[in-house]
DNA sequence: TCCATGAACGACCACCGTTCTATATTGGAA
DNA sequence: TTCCAATATAGAACGGTGGTCGTTCATGGA
């Protein structure tokens, strides 16, 4: 890195501050860069704030807290998820479009899932996103109880999945590899089960292990859209019987 | 509470030393005591030590790290879960029930979802529960590719339900009363969003909020069940067209 | 009785998030 | 142009965290 040379006062002209004042938009930013880059143990307060070249007491006028601050990622993160506009005869298909795209964001940011698991996306970015979603989810015909909470179990389960996938690779930054031996290592443990005691994991250890993060997402995936257009739930053995549309409010 | 008096060293036998040696069970109880009692975020080393009348330091010698102390503490709450032996045509209902288990024990062990949402069972006693998951779904005449990753959804699923509903009671400690007020507050604000922009979520607020956690995990168990004896996943688009075994390992 | 072994422990280390307070900077009013 | 009030910035400090290290000490065996 090149020596930095301070600039002559008297060349710094009246515009053009050369001293960024620190928003609230940049600090996301550069957090969002420190998480791809690093992971979330990495995002401190501290060390952000040194990517900013600041004091960390400062990125408190500007986000409140840590937690807002996490929140303000995932809102921006979510810009990337296309949702799309509903088209005729290509409902399941435009589902799963939608879930592979939330799932192409979680893995192409680093941690956001462990981010996105206990939080409801409510900033503006998620509010969009969930009337798209919903209005996807209608568009196949669902009753209202149905595309209300099918919303909520395909998100949950992209995020849980995504987050599996992620704290799999856990600490150093490894792809494929590191994946693979893990589930070498796995399947050689449960082969060397004894076989009277764990039939069942013995006889299954090959399926268990050689099922790759894409396969069980599309499989994942299928299993619970044909649970949603089997119309599931119709009738529920609590008490309540009838199908009919729930009241519109509590 | 009464003066301590101390014993005199004549009477003090043998047998029965009355300093109770530091144990890892000893220290896994305490800390599920701790957890039931404050929360993940209370139990921290020291507070644990504390609770033992020890020092911090000297855990170390018993659990390695505050992750693997989770790891334990995780599988031993997992000997609370039932998992039933099969019985002929009861499977979906005998499915639930392994699920209302589980969720039971999540729900009667404060921010345990939290602790699993990101851990594979690999103790003891999660090996056990993972053999009788199988035996159970397999008994249902599920593929061995739709068992092995049926099981691993429905945890996931059940897991993360009861994160959401720990979660959403975060802080304080509050039963049902906070709960009603956040849907109470989310379902105004919904309410109040422009309908013209946002019909669905304006047309489905009722739904959204009425849902309580009883019912979204019924509805979601119904959803995933539906899915897995629609066998789903025989014929995937990403270029896999046969529905053949898997080979038994990779 | 002596000693080796391993558990227990206090002192540290390098961090963390957050708050308080003092200072610097700035835009606008006089 | 000067001055002031409002705001942004940042340093110090607080009370915590998980984890390590070297030392002490009690206990069981020889």
């Amino acid at each position: 890195m090149p020596q930095e040379i301070p600039v002559p006062p008297w060349r710094r002209p009246k515009k053009a501050p050369p001293r960024m004042p620190l928003t609230q938009d940049r600090i996301v930013d550069t957090a969002l860069g420190i998480l791809d880059a690093e992971g979330l143990d990495a995002l401190s307060m501290r060390r952000l704030a040194q990517e900013l070249k600041t004091g960390h007491a400062s990125l408190y006028a500007h986000v409140g807290n840590r937690d807002e601050l996490l929140d303000l990622v995932f809102d921006l993160v979510l810009t990337e998820v296309e949702i799309p506009e509903p088209e005729p005869g290509r409902w399941a298909e435009q589902v799963k479009e939608m879930c592979r795209s939330l799932r192409r964001m979680f893995l192409s940011h680093r941690d956001l899932a462990r981010i996105a698991i206990d939080r409801i996306p409510l900033g503006p970015n998620g509010i969009m996103g969930m009337e798209r979603t919903l209005n996807l989810l209608r568009a196949g015909g669902l009753r209202d109880e149905l595309a209300a909470y099918g919303g909520d179990l395909l998100s949950t389960f992209v995020t849980a999945e995504a987050l599996e996938q992620s704290s799999r690779h856990s600490g150093a930054e490894q792809n494929r590899e590191q994946a693979g031996m893990f589930a070498d290592q796995l399947h050689g443990y449960l082969k060397s089960l004894p076989a009277a005691q764990f039939p069942n994991l013995v006889h299954l250890a090959g399926p268990i292990t050689s099922l790759d993060s894409d396969r069980r997402f599309e499989l994942g995936l299928e299993i619970i859209i044909a649970g949603l257009v089997a119309g599931a739930g119709d009738g529920v053995d609590d008490g309540v019987r009838t199908a009919g549309p729930t009241p519109a409010e509590s």
